[in-house]
DNA sequence: GTTAGCACTCAACATGCCCAAGTGCTAACA
DNA sequence: TGTTAGCACTTGGGCATGTTGAGTGCTAAC
């Protein structure tokens, strides 16, 4: 038997099932595609991959179809990353003009990948750690609650509410704001756990407490910037690409709203030297998530965030990982990255 | 026959249907309600009430089930909002403590509805076409590139990007901050188109092309907090309420993702004087969702804005209104309106 | 190492049968 | 006039049985 047929035969096998569905047998691949063997050739091929637990067959006189770990090796081994066709060139292109802050940015591209893999789209905001303060703002909306705002340079702006001790006026907030300001303008976000503190312990007395406060909820809008957040679409690609074939939808849609699920799956994924890495089926660490494969990447000044799709394990790898390299590449470029 | 019983026995067929998930018959009625009469009197009345287009049998030897004018019928007359039990009480005042940021708020809120449902719920940001002006602020990204804040006194925080025809400086827009704000601030935002052009033409010359560029900016804020946003949860409900009964979700999904849609299905939701409003089946105007059942009711400042949550016909529709209701409430009461 | 041939397996489909649930109707009853 | 018992009738679901066809594994020949 020869090595290389054999690995013929499993491109053909997982092209085939990606595409039909269904198991496919000995018969069906010599029709198909022109190995220039005959079907009991195939079979002991067959027998051999099956061994090797790259196939498997549902039940005895069935076709076969690949396990996860064929799926492995396929895309690892033999699928090359097609290039994208001029229309999804130019869809890529087109959707991505318009206004450009990051948040519509993010919400646009997350559809358009969803729309060209036909799968659910994901993609972490990118990561402020490194980001700098350009400016705060406090706004006393009552005597006791105080919002903050805090901008970065990225562009990005957090906001939350602060519940003061004891009755603030706008004097003291425009006092406040100015010497925070004059310390931590400019500064990492990442570093603020170490400024902030000399900030409040400057300030005189009277204001310690307020400054304490407000203090705090800087450094929790800093975090939030770093615990991220996601935004996702196409969760109904799931329904219709499941539509009379069972990846239990549930469990996957459990795992998208448990947002901190998802960024973890995404942040822990390993860059991978091609480009896109590909976690399948059980690989993922997430029970629910076992019959189903996500295709990333990491996008923005260090591929630092990642972007990338969610589908049933059977789906067109190197498509899918075209698109998603696509994307990310075009994202990288708009966000200067 | 008598009027009152027939009622009574399509609100035993609703009850038992939505317990069940199974078509209700004659003999099984009789024997889990204590109406005081033998199954061949509940014959008659079922035939009665099938006349009426208010239940129907899926086959000629199957029980019936309620139409969507059957379950119209029950919401309207016979149904009582039941209380909430203690321990539903207890959550929602529990889930609800904690930072007091609008969109914090709605997160918490919209995932805990969701839960005691066991719904798909949505809630509207509120409007702010009443909300003022507290805070505005320009932040210079790039040369020709300025990041807008619009801060209204509700707490709301909008941001987008600006291009400037010719490079700008913190200078110039320190000055223009100062004469926006001087003009618009604890204006209202939905006053906005009569006031930006005014503060326009007053500028300086050398100003006018930026001003109106950062004017049209924070038209664009201001509009979008009009044309609104929407929070969701629970879509991972749809999968488990349904398994093994098809309401087909895909189509309720396309039309969660479409924003829009769910938005102005909620808009045009006549308020209901009992406090919340049912649409069901193909009572929606949207074709998707003809086998599913909005529960909405308005919350805050005038009742503006939204809250509800979407799940199929088949639902429990008491305890589902009284949920709404209690959510709603309580959320009216924390944003203050 | 490849192939033809063949016996074997098994899901999917079809067929026929029976059963239980449920109905509608009629005639008797209060 | 409304209620009830009784009964004939309908029909989907479950079950056993048979048939078919796709697919396999093995063996022997090339």
């Amino acid at each position: 038997m020869s090595e290389p047929r054999k690995l013929e035969v499993l491109r053909a096998i997982v092209e085939d099932y990606v595409h039909s569905r269904e198991p496919v047998g000995s018969k069906a691949l010599v029709e198909r595609h022109h190995l220039g063997v005959s079907s009991a050739t195939i079979r002991n091929d067959m027998a051999l991959l099956e061994e090797e637990g790259l196939i498997a067959a549902p039940h005895t006189s069935a076709g076969r179809i690949p396990t996860d770990k064929g799926y492995r090796l396929f895309v690892d081994r033999i699928s090359e990353v097609k290039p994208l066709s001029a229309a999804e060139r130019r869809a890529i292109h087109s959707l991505l003009e318009g206004p450009d802050d990051v948040e519509d940015i993010l919400e646009r591209t997350v559809r358009l990948l969803s729309q060209l893999t036909n799968q659910v789209a994901v993609v972490q905001y990118p990561h402020l750690s490194r980001a700098r303060v350009r400016h705060i703002e406090f706004v006393l909306l009552a005597p006791r609650q105080v919002l903050v705002v805090l901008i970065a340079d990225s562009g990005k702006v957090e906001q939350g509410v602060v519940h003061a001790a004891a009755d603030a006026t706008d004097e003291e907030l425009t006092a406040l704001r100015a010497r925070f300001l004059g310390s931590i303008a400019g500064s990492q976000l990442d570093l603020m756990p170490q400024v902030l503190p000399s900030v409040v312990a400057l300030c005189p007395p009277a204001l310690r407490n307020l400054a304490g406060a407000l203090a705090h909820g800087l450094q929790r809008l800093a975090d939030r910037s770093r615990d991220e957040r996601m935004v996702m679409a196409g969760t109904a690609n799931l329904a219709r690409s499941n539509v009379d074939f069972p990846l239990s939808i549930g469990p996957v849609l459990e795992a998208l709203e448990e947002q901190v699920v998802m960024l973890r799956l995404l942040s822990d994924m390993a860059e991978d030297p091609r480009g896109v890495t590909v976690s399948i089926g059980r690989e993922n660490p997430y029970d629910g998530l076992s019959e189903a494969s996500v295709v990333a990447t990491g996008y923005g000044p260090g591929s630092s965030a990642k972007i990338g799709i969610l589908g049933p394990t059977r789906m067109d790898y190197p498509n899918t990982m075209a698109a998603v390299r696509a994307v990310a590449r075009y994202l990288s470029r708009i966000l200067g990255g």
